[in-house]
DNA sequence: CAAACTCTGAACTGCCTAGTTTAGTTTCCG
DNA sequence: CGGAAACTAAACTAGGCAGTTCAGAGTTTG
């Protein structure tokens, strides 16, 4: 009964995340209400309960899912072995910027940080399946530089959360915040900025 | 009728003021009625909607004068001219730091990047009242110490830009999700990390 | 003291919400 | 084909909310 699991099923499964993902990234928690979600699925209020105990419950089940597409995609953060530092530094830069900077990230990102309060155990989940497999990939990979000899880093952790809160910066407040960029944000300045200090800071001896 | 303006008056102002602000920043504003505020304040319903005339509006109210209190705290920002660039850039991580990571300001911060989406011009006026006033300070005390040939800096902005980010980091992150600090984000390691980043980068020729 | 101003408390309107129930319909699978 | 599982639409419970109104009480000021 509470979760039924033959094709149908499933299909409506999906329809109701995509649809309360749609709604609660654009409304927000407090003010979607399940109504509206059943309406943008094109399903009735009561097949959502059969599938989901509750509106938190959805709520959680959205940002688990968003969580594992967001792992799936950090698989793009690979770089070529032949690049050099500053290449392979830039090329990472601007795939973390696009990764971030999408809508949905950003939406629900800002979802989290408004709920966190209520929802403190959903807030530590959605870091620990999100942002916090990110920065491990990132480290992965600024060892990988390591270990050729292009940078040198005491710290690869520091280091790595460095240069990710030099790319935030503005950029990312901005967009938090859905202000229109500024002159000031440009994507490409920021990064070159980030990349140049990182080179400069931990270039080897 | 609409702003009584007595001494009484503008007591029970700063009441409601006081009061919606700490429901606001706890329960969210969607979680937050007019009722709890009144109650909160030991005011009547009416009082408050004789001072606002909505609910949005007292909203509003709050942010502003979280912004001025913030601005005046920016003064705070000073630093001694005797210092050196290492002494005098710790000291500004510091007191910004200490600044950034107040319960109120991350509650108020929470609570306009939830907001942003439905209250996009108060989203704007937060971040120029707030951020972009102290963004403001730190640069021209960056400038101060160019002109004393202490840092090379060849684009103030964006390096104060890059220097607030480091800072920001997993700290902050964690904080605006409420999370308990890990051992990973101590204040003190990632002030003298994002110094000596700096230091390096823009040390002078 | 008296008039003008301000606050109170409680009731009230009209609306929205989460979640349940019911009775009937569609889809699927053996 | 037939029964079981899944779905639908709509009504319903029980409650909360923003915002208004008003008679009366408290406060200020001239």
């Amino acid at each position: 009964m509470l979760k039924p699991c033959t094709n149908r099923s499933s299909a409506k499964r999906s329809a109701i995340l995509d649809a309360a993902q749609a709604c609660f990234l654009e409304h927000g928690y407090a003010n979607t209400s399940m109504d509206m979600v059943a309406a943008t699925a094109g399903v009735s209020k009561a097949t959502i309960y059969a599938h989901f105990q509750s509106k938190d419950e959805l709520f959680g089940a959205i940002i688990q899912r968003r969580c594992d597409d967001q792992a799936a995609g950090l698989g793009a953060l690979a770089v070529d072995n032949s690049l050099d530092a500053r290449a392979a530094l830039t090329e990472i830069a601007r795939k973390l910027m696009a990764l971030m900077l999408q809508d949905e990230v950003m939406g629900i990102y800002r979802t989290v940080v408004a709920e966190s309060p209520r929802h403190p155990d959903l807030a530590r989940a959605y870091s620990d399946a999100g942002p916090k497999r990110g920065k491990e990939r990132l480290v992965e990979i600024l060892n990988g530089l390591v270990k050729r000899g292009l940078l040198d880093m005491p710290d690869t952790w520091q280091a790595m959360d460095q240069f990710v809160g030099m790319l935030r910066g503005e950029v990312f407040h901005r967009a938090l915040l859905g202000l229109p960029p500024s002159d000031l944000t440009d994507m490409d300045r920021t990064i070159e900025g980030a990349v140049d200090v990182i080179l400069t800071a931990y270039a080897p001896k």
